[in-house]
DNA sequence: ATTCTGATTGAACGAGCGTTCAATCAAGGT
DNA sequence: ACCTTGATTGAACGCTCGTTCAATCAGAAT
């Protein structure tokens, strides 16, 4: 029925959702060389491979195109944060080490999504766009990791421990990491700043955590 | 010889130097609410009550005026903190106390001026240039902060410190929590912000820190 | 008063860029 | 073969700014 692609032949015709694709991928990659100021629908057409106006043809307008590119780049994290949460045979202690490994995962903190990340935070004009995007995640997410602390505290017989601000300091270091790691690439390494991650929680949860990651022996089972 | 100006009416020309300034403090809460995606020079010309043309006048362009807004933010910044080392009568923990106060100052840690500097962090095209201006100063700042807390560790007897890890994160966290501030100002404010800083203080240092600021009862004396 | 200097204005200009759309093409259906 | 549908192209269009500059003005000096 459906003729195989000609075998050397590239394709002239997707469909919608490759397109779609490879747009915001390019768009992804001119965000992070030229910031949202500097990006012309011209540049991510040209990193594409296609033409102008298949931008308007697909996502209507440049702007569209770039909320498109920012709710994709939350889907990722979102799916891996939701596999954590919903592994059943993950105990306290490993689901906020998994949290804590898939901000710093290498298929996540690469230079590109991060400043793709802090061009969205930063700029007032796409700041409400972000929040409406990534909001509900932001406060899930944050809700999700004050529990896992509260558990461990009352689990691991922790005293003294605020879940509410430890929350609080995880996610604003692993914010500042990220910002140094773009800063400073050379400087900062994914490893090192999941290492400063964990330093953190060992300061917390000594029982649990070391600066390696988790306590106990055992491997990242997580991709 | 000079004549006192005449009192009711308003000065129509101005030395350079104010014009500057009331256009750079404009530029600033153009790009707090625009972005620098979204500037125009006839937004920040209406901003200062003065006309499109001054902008050139005095800056010669509008990329320029962004670069000396930049600046002025960073110098703003740097003196507080000179101010801060050159102070003989502090000891190490209340220079550290002063430098962690000092980033969260009410006059340095404002919705709009945390915008700005997450305006230049964020886009690429800008980054650069930050990186030119605030480059020298962040390792400066650095060295500084590894010093008192290598001083600190020495003097107050603490072991398993590693100065220069800690380092990364005391400017990690703080770097996050203006983020969060910026994020969500509503959510954190700088009082509560800085508390999260003494905090980590305090588990590292805890004989010389609380969370509220220095364990020795002690006023600020910085503003 | 007159002149000189530098500040100030804002309309006009022109480059840059997002968007449109008529024409072309690929591929599947009949 | 022919038709239909949807993808694809890129030149052309038009709007949005950044910049320029001739004209005006304020204030100081002579």
């Amino acid at each position: 029925m459906t003729m195989p692609t000609p075998t050397t032949t590239r394709r002239r015709t997707a469909p919608s959702s490759e397109r779609r694709r490879q747009l915001i991928e390019a768009a992804t990659e001119v965000i992070a060389e030229t910031g949202l100021s500097g990006i012309k629908t011209s540049d991510v057409a040209r990193r594409a491979g296609l033409s102008v106006g298949l931008i308007n043809h697909h996502f209507s307008s440049k702007d569209n195109l770039l909320a498109e590119t920012l709710r994709h780049l939350g889907d990722e994290l979102r799916a891996r944060w939701v596999r954590i949460q919903q592994d059943e045979t993950l105990d306290t202690a490993e689901k906020l080490a998994a949290i804590v490994d898939g901000m710093f995962h290498p298929n996540v903190a690469t230079p590109t999504k991060i400043a793709v990340w802090f061009a969205f935070f930063g700029d007032a004009g796409y700041r409400a766009l972000y929040r409406e995007m990534a909001g509900d995640f932001d406060t899930e997410r944050s809700a999700a990791i004050e529990a896992l602390c509260h558990s461990l505290k009352t689990e691991g017989g922790y005293d003294g421990i605020d879940s509410e601000a430890l929350t609080t300091t995880i996610e604003a270091l692993a914010d500042g990491l990220w910002l140094s790691m773009m800063l400073y690439p050379d400087w900062l390494l994914p490893q090192e700043a999941r290492r400063r991650m964990f330093e953190l929680l060992a300061t917390q949860f000594p029982r649990h955590f070391t600066g390696e990651g988790l306590g106990v022996a055992r491997t990242d089972r997580l991709a």
